[in-house]
DNA sequence: TGTACATCAGTGAACGCGCGTTCACTGATGTAC
DNA sequence: TGTACATCAGTGAACGCGCGTTCACTGATGTAC
């Protein structure tokens, strides 16, 4: 039985634009549907959410963290650092594929004012991404080399989450990618 | 003055609906609207195309014939093939970011039947950039190899069209991160 | 060269749809006394 | 413990919008004779 009031609507909003956005895609993202789903009324989501895009934007940040949180991990383990978090980077993005996307401004107008905070995301994403590089960074060629492993990872991840790729294993294909991405990198 | 019958009605959808695309993105374009810029009514777009879709996917075979000739150019160049497409990739991208993007179903519904055809054109591409991959091709590992090299293309690509890099020669950069793709290939 | 006529390629009106968002409202909750 | 009342978090109706698409139509074109 559900009651008048919902109690933490806020998160049932966001739980249900995330299954909607991983179904449906990042057009299919509509605050009635939305809320529909939460079997709530459209209005009702606006003493929550000032509009759509706002709703999106809490889906990114939910996206920043998830991501975030997985490469933190990988990136303690003691050794092949690279590796792991290429590895870490890239089954987030499958696992999560359309939300992986709205951490690119999928599905957000190019003139939303929430995308400069998308940006903001993204760039912590990076950041965690390039501090990780392998000694060759001291070789100064820093920029470069984390431009270059971060297009792998992106690369990569997008070309698996549209299946353009038909691969028997893909966590074969993932290493043996990544492993020429170092290969790369070596001074 | 124009006449009643436009006498090529058909390029100036797919002109104006191009223009539309990199203009406000996939999710503007609708028949209504690129019917307008050309000047007519949108059922007149039914004689040329049997729906939206059909428009989109139009627009992707434009696509897909412009990127394949870039590439076939740069491929008989002699020397430096692998730089040389990979450059003639990117360039594409940059120059035509939301038709590049179209490429890779963008802006079409997953369940949408013009899908298939669209990953038929893609295929096309991936045949062009894996044919020239370097003579380390022949040590066996030659589809690891082209997704490498697919992915750096895709990945750096999609970084650069949507500003994610800061760079002040972004020629520079391309030009570094596929020599470091070079160096993973080298056995 | 002229004309009848089929065909082609437009128009304008209309349909139904789902959307974002606002509004006045009301039911539920919790706090002060 | 009871009650008045402010506040919070919902509802239902309504607005205006642009869309895809269909329909009956009409103007323009070109071909056969």
């Amino acid at each position: 039985m559900r009651r008048y009031h919902h109690g933490d609507l806020r998160n049932a909003l966001l739980t249900a634009a995330r299954a909607l956005l991983e179904a449906k895609g990042a057009s299919a993202l509509a605050v009635r549907e939305i809320a529909r789903q939460v079997g709530v009324t459209a209005p009702a989501a606006y003493h929550h959410f000032s509009n759509l895009d706002d709703i999106i934007l809490g889906l990114a940040q939910v996206a920043a963290e998830e991501l975030a949180a997985a490469l933190r991990e990988a990136g303690s383990a003691p050794s092949g650092r690279l590796l792991g978090m290429g590895r870490a980077y890239i089954a987030f993005a499958c696992r999560n594929p359309q939300l992986y996307r709205l951490l690119f401004g999928d599905g957000l107008s190019t003139t939303s004012p929430a995308r400069v905070e998308i940006d903001r995301l993204q760039q912590q994403i990076y950041t965690l991404v390039s501090a990780e590089l392998p000694r060759a960074a001291e070789t100064g060629e820093t920029f470069g080399h984390g431009v270059f492993i971060w297009s792998v990872a992106h690369g990569l991840s997008l070309l698996l989450i549209d299946d353009r790729i038909a691969a028997a294993d893909r966590q074969a294909l993932v290493d043996s990618v990544l492993k020429l991405a170092g290969r790369g990198l070596r001074p």
